[in-house]
DNA sequence: AGCCTTAACTTTGGATCCAAAATACAAGCA
DNA sequence: TGCTTGTATTTTGGATCCAAAGTTAAGGCT
């Protein structure tokens, strides 16, 4: 019963992500103490954390439950995501980027580049992407001229479904994968040509449309009409 | 030195957008806690949920510490609202509004013809109009279809110079405050118009540039040409 | 038999205590 | 005099205790 090394929000987290806490399901104090082998007092207080992050809701007048999430909700939080990453793109534009941004951005388009270059996807591709991918997005929110934007979308990534590295859910078909990266990856080089252009708009309604690759991309990519 | 009835998050919340807790101050617990006569434990947890919400932040690898603001943070915070809120219209414009939404908003405008009908504006209007303004725009993002998305918008609220029923601060100046009311009503019945003509791009567009108002507006409502 | 009242139990909120970590301070050494 | 190391103090994190509010269940009354 050793784990005190990961905080007690962290492992709520996990276990809500990954779905041992059933969503709509009650968590009373005591027990997710025990479970986790700590006290009342951080449990209650990572409670009040996952609360503010949208993972737990009050149930009633006592105690809190994980809470669950609709389609629309899934949909409307890579929504949330699309306009705020593109928010962020638009001011980048205006103001204009610096040139080490401009190499940052350079470095991580160029990593897709390889990685895609050899025409097809293996499994450790997949976390290189993500590491990439997070980068190329982390940067243009860093920089976008406030923390206030890069805070909003860190709240929404707390939604496990929002976060822009969760684009890949499906290692079984690699192929689709491919495309689909393909697309993300013309989606980043577009978006640096915006930017470096000073194409407010353009840039903005790129990142938006980025945003929904993954999802609902998947029939077109696949070749069904739907 | 009772205070058990309001919440230990919302005095704070109160104590520092009113500016009694200057922005930079670190805030120790012990402090907090005689400051307003509870024990270690409810200020913990609400420096939690404080830090979530934007209003603290961490100080170092100890302590929190009153987060301070910039002129862009306070632009991006508008912004943001801007988006999430132009997200939500959009959604609405597009799945289509209930009638019962139609009253209710058609309800809201109608009260705001009201209170700008006698030509100028007294004092207590400035309440009504925060009233009206908020069941507006609530009612909007209620009716989105997400919880997601009012999430977001409510947690930008929590700083203070977001929320959208700041518009007013400037109570000694009541002819310009008459005039930007009048342009927010408009902007009210145009959205409105749009939502009901499923047109999303421009109920969108709207519903941003309506964010903007309070904000850059007072230059061009005082006629200066800046 | 059904409903209301009351009592027992459960669960959360607040306070206090203890330990660990971090910072500040002081003394010793180069 | 300046830097480093060791100690003391401050401050936070975790655990436990107590009280209050809520929930459940049982028993009595109509």
């Amino acid at each position: 019963m050793s784990n005190s090394g990961k905080s007690v929000v962290s492992q709520l987290r996990r276990l809500i992500s990954d779905g041992e806490l059933a969503p709509g399901k009650r968590l009373g104090e005591v027990a997710v103490a025990e479970q986790l082998g700590v006290s009342r007092t951080p449990v209650r207080l990572a409670f009040r954390t996952l609360e503010q992050e949208g993972l737990l809701q009050r149930a009633g007048k006592r105690g809190f439950q994980v809470r669950e999430f609709s389609d629309t909700d899934v949909r409307c939080a890579v929504e949330v995501r699309g306009v705020l990453e593109g928010l962020a793109a638009r001011r980048l534009a205006e103001q204009g980027l610096s040139s080490e941004l401009l190499g940052q951005l350079e470095l991580w388009i160029q990593k897709g580049r390889d990685l895609l270059a050899k025409g097809y996807l293996d499994e450790d591709d997949v976390v290189d992407w993500s590491e990439l991918n997070l980068g190329f997005h982390d940067a243009i929110v860093a920089s976008a001229g406030s923390e206030v934007i890069g805070d909003a979308i860190a709240r929404n990534n707390h939604l496990p479904f929002a976060a822009a590295d969760s684009i890949i859910l499906d290692t079984g078909a690699l192929e689709r994968e491919y495309r689909k990266l393909q697309l993300a990856q013309m989606h980043h080089e577009l978006v640096l040509q915006a930017l470096r252009d000073g194409e407010g708009a353009r840039a903005e309604m790129l990142m938006r449309e980025h945003a929904l690759v993954g999802l609902r991309y998947a029939e077109v990519l696949e070749g069904r009409s739907r």
